[in-house]
Formats: C-alpha cells, structure tokens, sequence
DNA sequence: CTGAAAGCGCTTACAG
DNA sequence: CTGAAAGCGCTTACAG
C-alpha cells in the first residue's frame, strides 16, 4: 500500500516557498489577503512539487467534504440519466461533486442509504424516493440537509416538483379532446399500493380526477401498477392489460420509459400507433421525441429542475435552521404523433399473440 | 455552520462503554480481536449514542477514502446508464461508492479530470476517455489507480475492452450477408480524425476491414463522424449522410443510441425500416430491443464489463506496481428485425423532406 | 485482548 | 499581511 505521505504537503510547499502553512492555507482559500510577490512564490512552489491539497484533511477540519449524494431508484432508466447529468452540471458550477447511489436495487438498499447517510463523506443529498419519505422524515436531525424530487407528502423537507397530479390531469384532458375514451393507467391502481406512493400517487389522482370532470367512469381493468419504471416494465404492464382482454384507446404511461415499453407491446400484439391507440408518456427524455412513433409527453425542464434541487441544497447546508422549502418547476404538454387521433381502439382479444 | 463537533465520536462511544478509543476503533475495523462482552458494551454505547465513524478522519489517517470516480464522456447516453448502473453495482459489492464525472460538457474537462483528480477524494478512478488518453498516460505516476474503458491504444494503463474492430467486422458481414452493399459507417470517417479516436477508430478500421474481405470498395461519401454519440446526434449525422444524396441500403451505427437517432432521420425522410435500409448498432442498450423497429446490435455483458474494471481496479489499489492488464469481454451480434434483408436501397435524392 | 501516545494534513482562532 | 499553536477524529505502531 503506498503511505499516505508519498504526496508533498501544505507544510513542504511553504517550506519551499519560504512562509509559514498558515500562508499557502490563505494563498489555497483566499481566507485572507496574501501580498502578490509571496503568493506568487507560494504558486510556484506548489507547481514545483505537483501539490494537491489533501481533501480527507480539510473535510475533517472544516466538515464539509464538497460532495453531495444523489440518491434514485434505477440508474438506468432514462428519467434518471437525465436528471444525473443535469445534477452533475449544475454540481460543477458550484464547485461540489457528485456521488450516485441505487436505491431499487434492494429494498434495504434506500433505509440503509438514509440511515447510514452520514458514513458516506457527504455534505448533502438529493434523494428521489420510491418507497420510505416517512422514514426519511423520521431520521431528518441525524442526516446531512436533504432534498427530495419527487411529489413527496410531507412538508418537513426541501423539495423539488412537478405538478404531477395537474400534469396527469392535462394529459388525460388531452386523450380525451383527440378522442380517447378508454385510457389505460399505467403504472398506477387505485387497489393496490396505487394511491400511497408519492409520484406515483399524484399521476394516479390526476388521471382519476380527468376522468371525473369528464364524467368518464374510471375502471379498475384498465389500470396496473408497474414495479420497475422501465421499458421492460412498462412492456410488462402493458401485456398485463393485453391479457386481461381489456378494451381501450390511448395509454397514459407513467414515465416516457414506460410508454416505450407500452408502445413495443402493442405494436407486438398488432395494433396500429397511433392510429389504434393513443399514448402519452411523462418527463420528455431524449428517446421520446425519436421514437419509431414520436411519444407526446409531459415535458420540463430538467437542468432547471436540478439547479432548483441545488439552491435548495446548498441554502441548507449553509443553514440548517430553514424552515421546510417547496419548489415547483413548470410542465408543458407536447403534443406528438403518439397523439394524433381520433384512436380506432384495440384490445388484446383482438389478436392474441 | 453546524460545528464538525455535533456528532459523537469514537472518544465519546469510548467514554460510555469504559474502554479505549483503541478498542473502539478494533470493534469498527476488526483489526483485532475484542472480547464478546467488551464488544457487546461497546456496539451497544454506538447504537445509544447513533455514533457513526468520520469518514474524513479515518481517510485521512489511512490514505483511502472508500470512494472511486467514474469519468464518462456523456452521462445522457444510454450506454452511460447502462454503465453507471453496472458499476455502481460492482463498487457497491466491494463495500465502495462511485463518484461521477463527465467529460465531454467543456473540451477541458477531462484534461482538468486527469489533473486534478487527486483533490477529488478518490481511491481511483475508471475512465471512458474521449480523447485524451496520452495525457492520462503522461501523467500516470501523478494519478490514483485509474482503468480505461473502451479501445485505448496503449499499453501502460489498466482496461477492458470489447473488440471493437472485430465487432464492428462482424457487423459488416452481418448486413453484406443480408443483402447490403452499400453500408454507412455513422460515427467515424477516414478524413478527419476517424481513425485517430480510441474506441471510433476501432470501429471504423473493422468496417472497412469488412468491406475489404467482401472486395467492395470504402466511400468517404457513406462515412460520417458523430461529435456526439447520443441520439440526437445520430440522426444529425443520418441527416448530413442522405443531405449529400448519397445511395445506400445500410446503416452500421458506432452505438445504439447513434442507431436510434439514424432510424429516426431515415423514417422522416421516408425510408421504410428495414425493407429499405438495414441498421446495426452497438451496445444492446434497452431500448435497442425496444425500439420501433428492434434494432440489430454488438451485444456485450455490461455487468460483466463493470465487475471486470473493478476487480482490476481494486488490485491495483492494493498493489500500484502490477503490470499493467488488459481485460477483453466477449460479444456477441443479436440480430433483429433491423436487419431482415434484403434492403431495397434508399437514397437523400429520393424524397428531400 | 486492551491502553496511552503520536500523527495523518489541513484550518481556525489567537498573536503580532 | 504573516506566524506558532492547537485540534478536527480517526488508526498505527508500541507497550503491556
């Protein structure tokens, strides 16, 4: 194992340069003024000798180590890739780095990532939750300052979020005015965990409530909860409601990956997009708007989204006495080809596989 | 700012159950044998005290942080994702946390990356270079443990590779023998700095080593490079391709996400997939088997890939002076309908948008 | 199996 | 504007 001590330090530099560590600390920090002739030296000197200040020791000394923790359910869906690009950027300019964790992979991975948070070197975290807000708001004194993504219902934690139960709601109203009658719900079920988890939830309620103002019933046939927010798992939602011999027009996927693994199922089971089935994905990722048919989504914007969840962020870490922050970033609707109605209908006694 | 002093610590845990920090710090590493009742005392006085060891400090004293960087170009692209997901998977089994960073936002990223990469905390870092490979190898003897990924051309570094030019072979004769004869290579171009460019030059030399062996002739006219290997940038290379008129009746894409983007420009052009043009990618991303038209692919064991840059990751950080070690994973082509031949032809002449 | 001392490399008061 | 001292919270020799 190379020591420690194989890389020069604060205290060779300043030897080098002639001054005392206290003067290489205020060249590094700009903590005080340094006179131009000795920070030039000290620069020099640190040239010289390739000098990195060691972080372990200024974390320790300063606790704080410059880095944040970003926290999602599955690093492969494309929403998530999305959102850690964005995060990483909008990290960068403020001179902090990014640590990812999984949370989906077990279900004691995203207890573990809370309650053992403060292990991890972190000054902060973004955490999008899946399952365990409550228990995360449980834990809040013993954890470095958090923000939540996510419709989250509680009001203890710095959050970001869409209006995902308005967004819901617009989609459905959209189905329907491009003549939609029967809509799938995917990824949402009112039995069921359906209506307790957060992002989850609020898309359902949205849904539920475009259904009522248009005085549509809302049927328990066409609505499946989707475990992974996945293409493979919205393909397996969507050949549940296929099996089910469920009837319907349009789709509304829960997430843009969703709706890609809905639109390969029914095309797979021969129905025509959008000339069959009409559908409608959430969050606007790249592979949307080049699907085989361009996906009509819910779309915002995701670097705002980020930046939004790192003032929140860095504001607590500069003071934990906050009080409790929400912040709402706008959606829009894009309409695409997935949309364009009016819908034939299919179902999955037309053409059993 | 909360004081570094808020959390209890190994002195304080040491206190309550009557004991030595040493003895604490034996409980914590396992360094030596405790004694069950003197162990007992002490993990119970951690549990009343919700004591958790600072990261900073122990890094500090024993040179390691626990916490490796990985360096991809673009975070958005799925084979990032992919990636991402696989290694922190692999990290995450060897009791370690992963550090993003991309490269390819600023052209002076990576280079800052590779500089700068001590001051990051890290342990060691696994590198998709983009183009900067020589400087890493330059400044080596300054750096942590660092594995490539991808094509590299050199020999003194740490790296896992497909074989990229056998692959990219194998593709070529997988369109030849479906039909195609006048492929497109979308990602690499012999003018320019096609054949420069690590894992891009790999790929293009075995295109052109397939079109070789069939006696077909290589024309700069079907050769494109991609600035950016996502989808958006794939179908802005398709476009500049069928922009020239160039005929062509296949398309042998330098990643999937590249593919998809190319599928997407040739059907908005009016080509029909794939009775018209045959497309190959690279990778087996997810939504390659999803996508419109299930997408032909260098299939590669991406979990495999990880666990192989961490396994030798994590020896060299136990012993710096191994050889240096190159780690080849097999792949292996998954035809799908992309590729069902024959191809009709397609030319930017036929129907200009 | 357990303890007392020293030190990893920084930065923060405290002096000048 | 610069310096000498102390200490952040651990772990590593060194004793017993």
């Amino acid at each position: 194992m190379t020591p420690p001590s194989s890389r020069p330090t604060m205290r060779d530099v300043a030897e080098r340069a002639r001054v005392s560590p206290k003067t290489v600390s205020n060249v590094l920090t700009g903590t005080a003024q340094v006179r131009e002739p000795t920070r030039l030296r000290v620069e020099q000197a640190m040239r010289e000798l390739d000098f990195v200040p060691n972080l372990s020791a200024r974390g320790l000394r300063n606790g704080r180590s410059g880095v944040i923790g970003l926290a999602q359910p599955d690093l492969r869906a494309a929403f998530s890739a999305s959102m850690t690009h964005a995060v990483v950027e909008a990290a960068h300019a403020r001179g902090l780095v990014v640590q990812v964790e999984e949370t989906a992979a077990e279900p004691a991975r995203e207890r573990d990532l809370v309650t053992r948070a403060r292990t991890h070197l972190i000054d902060g975290m973004i955490l999008n939750p899946v399952r365990l807000q409550d228990s995360v708001v449980e834990h809040l004194d013993h954890l470095p300052p958090i923000v939540l993504i996510g419709e989250v219902e509680q009001h203890r934690t710095d959050r970001v979020f869409i209006n995902s139960r308005s967004a819901a709601r617009d989609a459905v109203r959209h189905l329907l005015a491009r003549g939609a009658r029967r809509i799938v719900a995917l990824g949402g079920a009112e039995h069921g965990a359906g209506l307790d988890k957060a992002t989850q939830g609020q898309r359902l309620r949205g849904y539920l409530a475009g259904l009522a103002e248009a005085e549509l019933p809302a049927s328990p046939e066409l609505q499946v909860e989707v475990p992974e927010w996945t293409i493979a798992g919205g393909a397996a939602g969507m050949r549940e409601i296929l099996e089910r011999g469920a009837e319907f027009d349009a789709v509304l996927a829960f997430t843009d990956s969703i709706a890609l693994g809905a639109m390969h199922e029914l095309r797979s089971w021969g129905a025509r997009l959008p000339e069959d089935v009409l559908v409608c994905g959430f969050d606007d990722v790249e592979h949307a708007r080049f699907a085989g048919t361009p996906l009509t989504t819910i779309a915002f914007d995701h670097q705002a989204y980020a930046n939004a969840a790192l003032d929140l962020l860095t504001s607590r870490m500069r003071d934990r006495g906050l009080p409790p922050r929400a912040q709402e970033i706008p959606y829009e609707l894009l309409a695409r080809t997935s949309t364009q109605g009016p819908p034939a209908g299919f179902s999955g006694k037309n053409s059993p596989i």
